[in-house]
DNA sequence: ACCTGAACACCGTTCAAGT
DNA sequence: ACCTGAACACCGTTCAAGT
């Protein structure tokens, strides 16, 4: 049903890298070694490699957030100094491309199933999201970037197969994929923006969400009638009903758009399609 | 037609502030210091203000950029010390809060008309966009910020007066603001990432458009179709029509949720409107 | 070839001390 | 009350020098 994106398990890489117990692992079996060979202090040394350097930024982007993720910070972590860390990645923005395509290897994309599209597409978005959510900051990661890499070039084929199989026409498959990735994007930056971890984000978020329903509802009623009117349902949606609104909208416009040519869509003014 | 939204001139605040000549202004007059009064090295200097902080920071911003907006550079521009910047803004990011606020000042939303709601919630929306456009980087700035700002609150009101004119139900209306503000604030992040400023930045654009394409048509045909029959249209599209067929595509959407009661809509799977 | 130390040119924020 | 200098604890990146 559900294809992984590249056939393995979810998650290849190795999140325990965070720990400080590195260097011995080219041994199969923990022997001690022979006491007239005195040990050096820092035994064979694991050589540094861009993949470790990728994999441990990704571990400290999820335990302490983008603003803890500096060149120093990575470095101490992997025992190393900080300008080492240039002979394998060129640039800290270069470093956040890689950790980017790095984790699109857990995004889901299905494979199109005929009078599943719109639910399927739903699917790819959730699967998506999922992503974000389980990756600390990530989100600011990718909301200016556009995923080139190898991961990223899969994600982006499966993705236009999927959209196309429900009749969308090229231009608009092709605009499609970006703006269902934007959005999905934007909504989980806003979500981790005022939901921190997930400790009591929760109720922090509730908070501020009741802090701002009283705001409104104190606003003159006679300069701002409709924030008053609306007070409840601004502030009431949470995460996950934006989101699946947000989709539900996009969704209908994609197949509203489906069937008309590309050319003299855009240019016409209005033609929306009848209200329900 | 369209209201200013404070019905005073587009951009109230001065934009002359980077000048280097201040100090002088108090005098109705230029008339010459008596000479036993010898001059103070720095004469009448004008009190530093948040309203002057918060002008001169968006000047920087319009002429450099947001990585050029230090606190430190800013109290250059005023011929301060930079921890007296912290005796009126508290914080960069308070700062970088009231410069999104004043901005928006120029952002124009229609009065409604009848039977014209689409077109006006377009133009509200090309509205934001040349805004963005506008200050360099302001994208970057209001990406991860919720506009609270006395100017927001009222943008904010007049997009409901509007949206709800179109016959959207509350929620609808609520989120609607939210996802088209989200879409345009989006759409001009990614201009101006790919397009820094406007001197030769759309045949840098150009550039990396035909390097892309060349690239993805030279994917390998059996595990990339989809890319590599779309390299077309998926580089072609420049930012105005990216923008305007998203603008379609979320009204398009927003109308055919326009009929439906609030509540089960979102948790009824399917039903989307009929393809054409 | 790979790694390191030291240096360069910056940051945001705080705080005791001055006027 | 408002402003300042100096300090604190950081940054990313470069580069000559080492092994």
């Amino acid at each position: 049903m559900v294809a992984s994106r590249n056939g393995g398990p979810p998650m290849p890489y190795d999140e325990n890298h965070v720990s400080r117990s590195e260097g011995r692992r080219r041994m199969p079996e923990e022997i001690p070694p022979p006491p007239w060979r005195r040990p050096k202090k820092a035994p064979p040394r694991v050589p540094l490699t861009q993949d470790r350097i990728v994999v441990t930024a990704l571990g400290i982007l999820d335990a302490e957030g983008l603003d803890a993720l500096s060149m120093r910070r990575l470095a101490q972590e992997l025992k190393t100094g900080h300008a080492s860390l240039y002979a394998h990645v060129g640039n800290r923005d270069e470093l956040l491309d890689l950790v980017f395509d790095i984790v699109l290897t857990e995004v889901e994309v299905p494979e199109p199933e005929p009078g599943r599209w719109a639910e399927q597409v739903k699917e790819m978005c959730r699967s998506l999201r999922r992503m974000f959510l389980a990756h600390r900051d990530l989100a600011r990661i990718a909301i200016d970037r556009v995923p080139l890499g190898p991961n990223g070039m899969v994600g982006m084929e499966r993705t236009m197969n999927l959209l196309r199989s429900g009749g969308l026409h090229d231009e608009l498959a092709a605009y499609g994929g970006d703006l269902l990735s934007t959005f999905v994007t934007a909504e989980a930056l806003e979500q981790s923006s005022r939901n921190p971890g997930t400790e009591q984000g929760r109720e922090q978020a509730g908070v501020f969400a009741d802090q701002l329903h009283g705001y409104l509802k104190s606003l003159p009623a006679t300069s701002f009638p409709n924030l008053v009117h609306l007070a409840g349902p601004i502030t009431s949606l949470d995460s996950d009903r934006r989101f699946e609104l947000g989709l539900e909208i996009i969704i209908a416009g994609l197949l509203a758009g489906a069937g008309e040519a590309a050319d003299d869509q855009v240019r016409t003014a209005g033609s929306p399609p009848a209200e329900s």
